[in-house]
RNA sequence: GGGCCGGUAGCUCAGUUGGUUAGAGCGCACGACUGAUAAUCGUGAGGUCGGAGGUUCAAAUCCUCCUCGGCCCA
């Protein structure tokens, strides 16, 4: 810093300017890896863990993803909510261990594994089970790998050394373990459920493996002669006579009205209910009509047939209004309405079976049921109900069950057809004791059996085939094979809902539904929704005919029906633990080695001949379901029940669902104190990202582009709770307030570059920063209590806010001068200095949960020995720091200053200033608040002007005014004096000290400081 | 088709129990500075609060219907 007479000297040299390596361009896609090596080297999840040893526990318990493919922009989201929420609990004081798990078995990883299989001509079933499994093992554990590293380059952090798995050996052991305790408390029983089946691959299918082709079905009208209706004796008497008055009046009928006439021609006694069907071999299966009380239905009868067979004159018969013309010309049938048919009547019917008689059975009474399921679009009106071969004949006739048995009605569900696609005894006329033999409905190659030709020939010899036909139409096929499947009643294991006394609340539903009370919601309609599927929902099935999974543990006597373990066992404690440390050792697939039932049962029971080994699995909704169990119980470093769960809504019918009802049966609580649910992510015109839109984005290419920290920023930016939305423009917008936070905390590193530390005293600070500090007063507990709350976008909008409007726009351009130009012994610059300092440690941590890398980045710029942002807590505020009033007072002084500086656009506009330096505004104040306010303030220096002059005189005619800052006007005015050389401020103290001729006297001063100090 | 949720400037969000002229940041336009410089400061434009009815002295806010979108289910 030397200057000689005769150069100017370089007053630029003399001046503290912002000094700083920190680029302004972050370089995020290539400085994150960096940052990530170097988290590794010092090994950070450790330390992490280390430092809040003894703190108390706060426990985001992880929801797995399924491991069977690249990232999706929802887990982008889901993970680092739940990172931000991790690691904003650290640094509040919490011990916040965050274990990532994955989700890895089930159907997705089966199909996977078949395909290879397919590509190299193999098949399945002559791959030992083992070998398969170990296959979906492999490629499951190659998925955890790839996503672990795509989470990690998202920032989340964890620990990725020791995720859970639901396959890791001891993850099978106490998943299984977890569904012997509900086979042991009495919850766990064999029932019964339609299930897609492929008679062909010889499988069960699930939704997703079924596609619809056209298909040629056999269509069949069948009429249900009426056995019985429920007498209403006297009125029943009034409504035929009301009946025959209203046919008399509307229809010219010439009746006597006498009373046994009415009652003949309009009683329904011997009139048929007609069914329209395309699976005519399901009508040995038929327990039900469905109707629906929202259609009109009336009585029909024949007047004239063009055959000679099928229904004749005088034939009475029921359909839906809408379609009975239809129904009636099809059938080349003549007819008349007879009346109309409320569905109280259809209510109180009875009917008899169609095969009555065949076969020696169906001699059962058949109800009719009130079901919305049923239309009046097409068929009849009315629905054959055969609960062993349809979703909705199942669950109507599940719900009634209650009712049905009253009326003496036999509930149960036969097993009409088996897994050949054959007629079972159950099934009388069609069986294997048949004439003829079973009956079979579809072959092993996928082609119509016989069992449609034998059902329509027994309608037609009991005289109730109304009419037949044939009828094209989308059918079920399996995408495999592309053959036809069959819904098919098959045995499934079932946890009760309603049994009472086998759980904390007696049944599992109430247990349920008061764990759900007992839970936090974020946001709080998630309760309404999760209880309305609690309430509403049927047994929890929870076996799949499939592979890869967690068996169901069970054997069943074949001969008494008995299941162990099992309440009424007593040696069932013994025999799960067999399993179970079997389990711990080898995995699940000690269940399908070889002997494995005389390893379990040996000594146990004395018949193991009539045991047999269920080789079900369970749905994997109970392996996630058992998280709690085998992650959270198990580990040390956890705790249960967790704080909190986190997952997209979605996840109200999936992981929270299985969750609460596993827990509940087994620990009569939820595993959970709170649950949080995030919406959707969509694209940015608010719809589904599909690749057929091509409107998709994918995290890594964001990653790639701009930087997980911008990802990031998007996630905290935005309403999580509900969908979002992302896109190239949306991503610009985060990129650009990222660069505004990156500046300005740049800004700031570079003023810091000149701290040396020294403190001034809260009371000898200016009121400008004892305002900053107010400030951060306020903001930390905006900060606190929305990290606590879960609402990031409150926390990174007010920050940015703050930063932009009240630092970088006000606080640090008026604090330039004193920072910059202010000498070393300058307690304004020193307590701006100590105030910055403040500002950033806090704001670094405060933004560390949400921009990690940058963060981390940040802070080792301004602290370089610092392990990492990281391990630091949040700052706390001193109570000291809060000033309201000096915070009110500062808003009266704003409005002034907005007045000074909207007058000095104008000056700008003419072109008679550039910099405000060059202005000395007047301002007249005739207001007593506004007058009071800036009393004894600096005005020039907080409006950044070189002078400025306050007068309570008459305002001149052409003041600047603004409408909404009532009793101030400024006139502007050229400073007078000359500009600084060195603060570039227009006085009339230039050149004072004639040492220094070219600078104002406080500059001089600085100077001659310095000189002294040998620094110039 | 049913249940639930949502629609406020180009983008992201505020908007108390209904109560002045619906706000903010970013973006955009224009201007200034050239000591935060691919930065910084200032000014300005920009809204049928998804639409239509209704309740009320008063509606972004309450009610009904419609529409668009989402999740779950059928």
């Amino acid at each position: 810093m030397t200057d000689s007479a005769d150069n100017k000297i370089d007053y630029s040299k003399t001046l503290n300017l912002p000094q700083t390596d920190y680029p302004m361009r972050a370089g995020l896609p290539k400085k994150e890896p960096e940052i990530i090596e170097r988290w590794n080297e010092m090994n950070l999840y450790k330390r992490l863990r280390e430092d809040a040893k003894g703190r108390e526990k706060f426990v985001l318990h992880d929801g797995p993803p399924y491991a069977n493919g690249n990232l999706h922009i929802g887990h982008a989201l889901n993970k680092t909510l739940k990172d931000i929420i991790t690691r904003s609990f650290q640094m509040r004081g919490y011990d916040s261990n965050y274990v990532p798990g994955w989700d890895c078995h089930g159907l997705p990883i089966e199909w996977k594994i078949e395909e290879q299989y397919r590509g190299k001509g193999k098949n399945k079933d002559e791959v030992p089970i083992n070998e398969f499994r170990k296959e979906c093992r492999d490629f499951a554990t190659h998925w955890v790998g790839v996503q672990s590293e795509e989470f990690l380059r998202l920032g989340i952090t964890g620990d990725f050394e020791n995720p859970y798995l639901t396959m890791n050996f001891d993850s099978e052991a106490i998943i299984a373990n977890e569904l012997m305790k509900f086979a042991k408390s009495g919850q766990l029983y064999r029932g019964s459920k339609p299930i897609m089946w492929s008679v062909v691959e010889q499988t069960a299918l699930a939704e997703a493996e079924i596609e619809y082709e056209m298909y040629e079905s056999d269509a069949i009208w069948v009429k249900f002669p009426i056995a019985s209706q429920k007498d209403n004796s006297g009125a029943e008497k009034e409504e035929l006579v009301r009946l025959s008055k209203a046919i008399e009046d509307t229809d010219g009928w010439t009746g006597d009205g006498e009373l046994s006439d009415a009652k003949e021609k309009y009683l329904l006694t011997d009139a048929s209910v007609v069914i329209w069907t395309t699976t005519p071999w399901t009508i040995p299966a038929n327990r039900a009509v469905s109707y629906s009380s929202r259609i009109n239905y009336a009585l029909f009868e024949v007047t004239a047939a063009e055959h000679d067979f099928g229904p004749q004159a005088g034939d009475k018969l029921i359909f839906a209004e809408k379609l009975a013309t239809e129904c009636f010309e099809k059938a080349k049938l003549e007819f008349k309405k007879l009346r109309d048919v409320s569905a109280d009547e259809l209510g109180s019917l009875t009917l008899s079976h169609p095969l009555r008689g065949h076969g020696g059975g169906y001699e059962f009474d058949v109800p009719m049921l009130d079901g919305d399921h049923v239309t009046d679009d097409a068929g009849t009106g009315f629905v054959h109900t055969a609960p062993s071969h349809g979703r909705d004949d199942f669950e109507i006739w599940v719900s009634m069950r209650n009712e049905l048995e009253a009326r003496g009605i036999d509930a149960s569900i036969p097993f009409t057809v088996d897994d050949q696609g054959f007629y079972t005894d159950d099934a009388p006329g069609f069986g294997p004791e048949s004439d003829g033999g079973a009956a079979q409905v579809i072959d092993h190659k996928g082609k119509k059996g016989d069992a449609n030709k034998r059902v329509i020939a027994a309608l037609i010899e009991r005289d109730n085939l109304f009419s037949r036909g044939r009828i094209k139409h989308e059918y079920p096929h399996s995408w495999r094979s592309k053959k036809p499947i069959i819904f098919r009643n098959t045995p499934q294991w079932f946890v009760y809902m309603d049994k009472d006394g086998v759980c904390e609340k007696g049944t599992l539903r109430d247990t349920a539904l008061a764990a759900i009370e007992e839970t936090r919601f974020v946001p709080a309609v998630g309760k309404n929704r999760l209880r309305g599927m609690i309430a509403g929902r049927p047994d929890w099935v929870l076996s799949r005919q499939r592979a890869w999974g967690v068996p169901i543990t069970v054997f069943r006597n074949e001969e008494t029906g008995q299941v162990i373990p099992g309440p009424d066992f007593e040696k069932s404690d013994e025999l799960s633990k067999r399993i179970v440390d079997a389990f711990k050792a080898d995995g699940a697939d000690a269940w399908y080695s070889e002997g494995a039932k005389e390893r379990f049962l040996d000594g146990l029971v004395e018949d193991q001949q009539n045991w047999q080994k269920v080789d079900d699995i369970l749905d994997v909704w109970f392996d996630s379901g058992s998280t709690h169990a085998f992650c959270l119980e198990q580990r040390e470093d956890l705790k249960w029940p967790a704080d909190v769960y986190l997952e997209g809504s979605d996840q109200h019918r999936g992981w929270f669902h299985s969750s609460l009802l596993e827990s509940s049966g087994t620990r009569g609580r939820a595993p959970y104190n709170a649950v949080i649910t995030h919406g959707f992510t969509m694209a940015e015109d608010g719809r589904k990202m599909s690749k057929s839109l091509g409107n998709q984005m994918f995290p890594q290419d964001i990653i790639k582009k701009s930087g997980a920290d911008i990802l990031r920023l998007w996630v905290a930016s935005t309403d999580y709770q509900e969908d979002q939305r992302i896109g190239e423009e949306i991503l610009k917008t985060n990129i650009d307030s990222y660069r505004k936070l990156r500046n300005t905390l740049r800004w700031m590193l570079g003023t810091l570059a000149h701290d040396e530390g020294e403190k001034i005293a809260f009371a000898d600070m200016p009121e400008l920063e004892r305002l900053m500090l107010h400030r951060i007063w306020e903001l930390d507990k905006l900060v606190n209590s929305n990290y606590n709350n879960f609402d990031f976008k409150r926390i990174t909008r007010g920050l940015l806010d703050f930063m932009v409007l009240e630092l970088s726009a006000f606080y640090f351009d008026v604090r330039k001068d004193a920072l910059y130009c202010d000498g070393p012994s300058s307690v304004r610059r020193k307590a701006a200095l100590q105030v910055v300092g403040i500002l950033f440690d806090r704001l670094v941590t405060w933004m560390a949960p949400i921009l990690p890398f940058t963060m981390e980045e940040t802070w080792l710029s301004r602290y370089p020995d610092a392990q990492s942002v990281h391990l630091e807590q949040f700052r706390g505020c001193s109570d000291e720091w809060r000033d309201d009033a000096l915070a009110a007072k500062w808003k009266k002084v704003r409005q002034v200053r907005r007045v000074v500086t909207g007058a000095l656009e104008i000056e700008r506009r003419e072109k008679r200033i550039g910099s405000s330096l060059e202005a000395a505004p007047v301002v007249y104040i005739n207001n007593q608040e506004l007058s009071a306010a800036i009393k004894g303030l600096d005005m020039e220096e907080i409006c950044i002007t070189s002078d400025i002059m306050i007068s309570a005189g008459a305002v001149p005619d052409d003041a600047f005014t603004l409408d909404d800052v009532a009793g101030v006007a400024v006139v502007s005015q050229k400073a007078k004096g000359d500009k600084c050389a060195r603060s570039w401020r227009v006085t009339n103290d230039v050149g004072t000290d004639p040492e220094f001729p070219e600078v104002s006297a406080r500059d001089a001063k600085v100077l001659q400081e310095l000189k002294q100090l040998g620094k110039l």
